[in-house]
DNA sequence: TGATTAAGGTGATAATGTCACCGACGGTTG
DNA sequence: CAACCGTCGGTGACATTATCACCTTAATCA
């Protein structure tokens, strides 16, 4: 049962609980579970099935694929107001889960049981589009993936990574390169030496586990190619 | 009205309306109508909304994301019994299709108009269950299509596209260079090296717009990394 | 037959991936 | 403080892939 004070909480992120129906609610928040995961939980790795399906309240979790290798890219994050669509697959159709996830601050959430997911799916409009709306936008953003990998070279991938950071308001990226690289889906050596252009051409400032962008304008004109 | 005729072919490729209530098959087959597309009809592109639901019993599709330097990438085929996810996404939510999509062959198929799609959707389980199978199956393998683009070399996924002809129990692909690259997301040129270093150690036989399987087993390993 | 078009080949150069190895920085501990 | 250790980043060499410009060859048709 979720206090009073988490369902406001659960309310603003999720607006589409206020359309619902009042049973609904009521059904929701008595079978859902209120949970904290620390930073660096590994949430479900690749030909799991997912336990639970998680609606996140506060944090940052990633979903990526690993090679053999050990190169690995991001395929999407999940924020506040968000939920695991790969998760939300698998539940629906109870298949496997094709790629790994893991929690890179400490995330709160709501985490609702596989059959009540389903059973909800049957019988509630605003769940049912909640669900669908999930896993179309998650669609699209994939899509978008594969269209950064195959087509854009690495400078204007990473670029667009530093103008996402700038969209929300600050010029400080604390990751590594093999973080960055992580997330572009290239090799730590290729982006050292990308980063290493951006320092010559007065683009940015790079630190052992930061960068700080100087030219801003530069950054954003490379990252629209 | 679909006739009887295409209504117990439609049945076969698309199993779940056995399931269905009568009410609902009755109501379906008077909505859908039968069509014919002719193979190289562009059918729904980038940033359109897509106007209806096409359910194919024949003949295959491509959707594809098209660079602006003209390279392109297959994100997945269309076949009899399937139906493009991308369409069902953006008419659920009433979005952008966010890629390109072209008939391979000619198409037969049973178009749904986009507002039954939805009401369908509030209602009939079966129906539901069509459509989110069909949307979270896309996601799975466009997930694998990322991991290929980002994590595979070519000639391995060259072989990959080999073997799944063989799969299919022909040796002889009837594609061009330039469409083989379109598949894989590369560029023609690259194509045609990778395909004479084939050639030279024996593994095909390549001539203007064909390629012959010589040596199966060495590319079934090679397709397998 | 000769012209036309599509398919495929080639060389040069740039971008990216991979491997092996090195040094430099930061934190820990004796 | 000094020695140690693990992480981070840098570098050179080489393989793979992308791009560009241009060329040759094969199929088609007037």
């Amino acid at each position: 049962m979720i206090s009073t004070l988490l369902q406001a909480e659960f309310s603003r992120n999720f607006p589409f609980i206020q359309q619902a129906s009042e049973a609904f609610k009521k059904g929701f928040f008595e079978a859902a579970q209120y949970v904290e995961v620390p930073a660096g939980t590994s949430i479900c790795d690749e030909g799991q099935q997912c336990a639970y399906l998680t609606m996140v309240l506060g944090g940052m979790g990633r979903v990526y694929k690993l090679s053999p290798s050990g190169r690995e890219i991001t395929l999407y994050r999940i924020q506040e107001g968000e939920s695991c669509v790969l998760t939300a697959s698998c539940i629906m159709n109870q298949a496997d889960f094709p790629a790994m996830a893991i929690t890179e601050t400490m995330v709160r959430g709501i985490m609702v049981n596989p059959k009540f997911v389903r059973d909800w799916f049957c019988r509630e409009p605003e769940w049912q589009q909640f669900i669908l709306g999930l896993l179309s936008h998650r669609l699209s953003s994939i899509i978008a993936v594969v269209e950064e990998v195959a087509f854009k070279r690495l400078d204007v991938r990473l670029a667009e990574q530093f103008a996402r950071s700038l969209e929300q308001g600050t010029t400080k990226i604390d990751k590594t390169h093999a973080e960055l690289a992580a997330d572009v889906g290239s090799s730590r050596e290729v982006v050292s030496r990308v980063l290493r252009d951006f320092t010559h051409r007065g683009l940015i400032i790079s630190t052992r586990g930061h960068t700080e962008i100087i030219d801003v304008d530069a950054i954003k004109a490379l990252s629209r190619q």
